[in-house]
DNA sequence: GTATACTCTACTATTATGATAGACATTATA
DNA sequence: TATAATGTCTATCATAATAGTAGAGTATAC
């Protein structure tokens, strides 16, 4: 797994909408502001995550974005392979991949699935209900911050 | 972490000169046949991996390539992290990572501490010495399949 | 009808990755 | 001592991924 700044920005912005979940649409401008996202690459990310029905928009005056399912049912894993694609650190099983003709059978293969399972085991288990209670108890300013 | 093919490149290398450990030095050509990697890639990787300590060469007409510590000595970690960098999901800790101004109080900060930790549990805790008697077990013929 | 939002497509700059090329240095041995 | 077989070193290159930027278009509250 290799978390891009296009997931890092994903992940932040999904947890400033869980943070206002119930409440009126958040901007992208706003969403961009408070987590120091160059604007215009927020607009594609979050166009994507409408895509994968993570978010609701509004147009018009009043619009923005929404979270489109409770925080609860959102987990982190979810979101980071749906922008940052599969969790594995060696995308060996791939048929692009060269080499490994005899993949089921090497040494390294059950070594880069633990690695895999051990990272689905922690990042699936997360939600950004969890995330929000846990940045609440801290009482941080920035929604993405402790 | 992401494992490149460098790295994959390095890990089976190191496997064949292991399971070649106390015999005469492999010529690049012979390591790089073996393991289906082009030559001239493998001969960068090879010197990477000399600078690093984990092999040694042996110039002129019987020359090639040993290990220069005892496969029991090297675990998989070690060689991934010197060739691949480090085995966090992301930098953000690095100085040049951009936002995060506050890392000590994110989040996300310790969900990525924790995958680093799985991983590096896994990785540091298996030597090559432990891949050549998995190898052999399946007694297959190319050095780094089972 | 207009200001304020989201939408969509295209483009661009930079870096990492995965090589390839070729001249050079060393050494066993015939 | 010639030479063939080996490693050494530096430069270059092609492609793809990443991280944006630009600008014209569409919807909607007021």
């Amino acid at each position: 797994m290799r978390i891009t700044y296009k997931g890092d920005y994903a992940l932040k912005t999904i947890l400033d909408l869980s943070t206002h979940y119930g409440d009126a649409p958040i901007t992208i401008h706003e969403l961009a502001a408070r987590a120091d996202i160059p604007t215009k690459f927020l607009e594609q990310i979050l166009l994507d995550l409408k895509r994968g029905g993570f978010v609701e928009s509004r147009r018009g005056k009043i619009g923005g974005y929404l979270l489109a399912r409770p925080p609860k049912e959102i987990t982190l894993g979810e979101v980071i392979r749906f922008i940052d694609g599969p969790v594995e650190p060696i995308n060996c099983l791939d048929k692009h991949y060269k080499g490994c003709k005899e993949v089921t059978r090497c040494v390294f293969r059950d070594i880069w699935q633990k690695v895999e399972k051990e990272t689905a085991n922690i990042i699936d288990s997360i939600t950004f209900d969890d995330l929000v209670k846990k940045n609440k108890k801290f009482g941080s300013s920035l929604v993405y911050q402790i």
